[in-house]
RNA sequence: GCUGAUGUAGCACAGUCGGUAGUGCAAUUGAUUCGUAAUCAAUAGGUCGUGGGUUCAAGUCCCACCAUCAGCUCCA
């Protein structure tokens, strides 16, 4: 009965008693369990500092010294409303509750509008550890238009033990971070002078082409025709496009020479778009899959950035695929298919969900549920009935879409890969192919992005890896250490063998000591660690080091070489470990 | 944008009651020619995020702005 979340949910309570003591005045909001402690809402018609935080629960510990039940009770809403008469939020609550019946809770002088379910007694929760961990402003009902209330959170587990585990298990995390890892290991940084617009360093860069790369040539193989359109387009196209009305706060305007507005796109679109139209198209061109890896810019308001994952400048790996109403289905599945493909690679994984109509939709009814049909359909077939989740009214005003969510190394979720049906662009800009009869139809767009954009991607995956990458995507993937600068010529050699096989190669001919060049690779992160010294050059041999600490020595050169290649070839999550 | 917090050398940090800024690593130079997680020594490096204010005196106190961090809202 006293699983974790009643604990959790108890404990809120007595947080809530806790501000109530310390802040007699105070509204309450909601106060639920979460994954990993609780939460609580409040109106104190003031903000709260840290400093309060150890007040309050030095209040609730004082609290807990008490004994008392938590009893349930009910009231008609009648009387509910009588009673939570000077609590605003509760009355709301009470407002939408469709029972008559209406669930109380009392532990100690506090008294709370709650279904529970809460621990029998006070006592119960002595043996169980929590932290206040942290406070924050938070809407109502999480509505930027309604009041912002004072969300304060806490850690709780069973006991002192498991709090402690989960606190080392964040610090834990907190190495991961790509913000701290990126820089560390040369990939990449973000100015103060360019919010959201990271630098990317020769190794990042690297990194990032190899992702392209890879991304290319499986596009290529699906009938993919990769475009580049401009960054800057006058205000007009926007307007045309419908995204001036919506989305121009989020546009980097610029005022153009002769007075006319320009605007660094967004999105990639209409740009697209305007591709499509620049020949008459026929059915036979359908589908006709446009992708482009252009720079979008987007405003985002500064509260909002976050390292990769959350940038204003960023690269989509973008493709408008303009299909027939009939091909919709097939299109989205291949497209999944790429997905799959690219997520597995990588070994991530990954949660998909389904977007429905919204209250605002625009086109044909009959065509909104023939896609939507559709598109359950496909998410079934795939994922299984239970292993996706369904948001209804929540696609896009111009038709349904599939998301791909994913998480960070502190468990929060990000947006990567989008397939976006899109049935008012085509209108918008009056787009048409001639069918079999000659007649002209509207085709549907669709716009599609697997990575989601490199930018977050690429965080991404080095939280997932947590810098060690894959060898095939490894910006050095072979680090040189001559033992002496007698082996500088051989070391050198090898260099060179190993670059001409398109191996990522980084030699060290400083003049120091070769234990600190293997510690640099080590914490660089480098799969291999070649070692040559004298044995080596006279046999044409190398001794590697391999990442995470193994060592084969008397491999030939030229067979490691090959070996290698392979490797590379076989874009293997693993490294080899056996030459 | 909103709520709270933070900002000292490339990085990690110290700096007491307001008295004019330090340590380690990295960098540079010299010595060392070395067999696997960091060779030794010396040197250099900072308008203490920016701009105002209070004060005889500000890294330290106050205000504004910028950036970042934890959330909220929004989003690839």
């Amino acid at each position: 009965m006293n699983d974790i979340n009643s604990i959790r949910h108890s404990l809120s309570h007595i947080m809530a008693y806790a501000v109530m003591k310390l802040y007699p005045d105070v509204k309450f909001a909601i106060g639920p369990s979460i994954d990993t402690g609780f939460y609580y809402d409040f109106d104190l018609g003031h903000s709260l500092t840290t400093e309060d935080l150890k007040v309050i629960e030095d209040k609730m510990h004082e609290i807990l010294k008490e004994d008392f039940d938590f009893e349930q009770s009910y009231m008609n809403k009648i009387e509910a409303m009588q009673f939570f008469k000077n609590q605003p939020y509760k009355l709301e609550l009470i407002a939408g509750i469709d029972d008559d019946k209406v669930s109380i809770y009392k532990s100690g002088e506090f008294i709370d509008l709650c279904a529970g379910p809460h621990v029998e007694n006070s006592k119960m929760l002595r043996s169980c550890a929590f932290k206040l961990t942290s406070v924050a402003g938070a809407y109502w009902k999480g509505d930027a238009t309604k009041p912002m209330l004072q969300r304060i959170y806490a850690a709780a587990f069973k006991d002192k033990a498991e709090l402690k585990q989960y606190l080392f298990q964040v610090e834990e995390a907190k190495k991961r971070d790509h913000r701290k890892l990126g820089p560390e290991l040369d990939l990449f940084f973000i100015h103060d002078t360019a919010p959201g617009m990271p630098y990317w360093l020769p190794k990042g860069l690297k990194l990032f082409n190899t992702l392209l790369e890879f991304w290319r040539e499986e596009h290529e193989k699906r009938g993919y025709h990769e475009i580049s359109c401009p960054q800057l387009n006058s205000r007009e196209l926007w307007e045309i496009s419908g995204h001036w009305a919506h989305y121009k706060d989020d546009m980097f305007c610029v005022e153009g020479n002769e007075n006319k507005p320009f605007a660094l796109k967004p999105m990639n679109c209409p740009n697209a778009v305007l591709v499509y139209k620049h020949k008459i198209r026929s059915y036979r061109d359908l589908p006709l899959r446009l992708s482009d890896c252009d720079k979008l810019h987007r405003h985002e308001a500064s509260g909002t950035l976050h390292g990769l994952l959350r940038v204003q400048s960023f690269t989509q790996d973008d493709s408008h695929n303009f299909i027939r109403q009939d091909q919709i289905s097939d299109e989205v599945n291949a497209i999944l298919d790429i997905a799959d493909l690219f997520y597995h690679i990588f070994g991530l994984t990954y949660k998909a969900v389904l977007s429905t109509r919204p209250d605002d939709y625009m086109g044909e009814i009959a065509l909104w549920d023939k896609a939507e049909a559709s598109l359950k359909e496909i998410m079934i077939n795939r994922f299984g009935k239970e292993n996706f989740i369904l948001n209804e009214g929540d696609g896009a005003f111009y038709g349904p879409k599939i998301d791909i969510i994913m998480k960070d190394a502190l468990n929060r979720e990000w947006q990567m890969g989008t397939i976006q049906l899109d049935f008012q662009l085509p209108l918008n800009f009056n787009l048409s192919f001639a069918n079999e009869k000659g007649e002209l139809e509207t085709p549907v767009i669709v716009h599609r992005v697997i990575y989601g954009s490199f930018e977050r991607f690429i965080g991404l995956l080095i939280e997932h890896f947590a810098g060690a990458f894959p060898f095939w995507i490894c910006p050095v993937q072979v680090g040189i250490v001559p033992v002496s600068e007698n082996n500088f010529e051989y070391a050198k050699k090898v260099e060179q063998l190993l670059k001409d096989a398109k191996i990522n190669t980084e030699i060290k001919l400083g003049d120091y000591g070769m234990g600190k060049k293997v510690n640099e690779f080590r914490v660089a992160k480098v799969p291999y660690v070649v070692i040559v010294g004298d044995k080596e050059s006279e046999e044409n041999t190398v001794s590697i080091k391999i990442r995470g600490g193994k060592q084969v020595n008397d491999i030939k050169l030229d067979n490691f070489i090959k070996e290698l290649v392979k490797l590379k070839q076989s874009k293997a999550l693993e490294l080899k470990e056996d030459f």
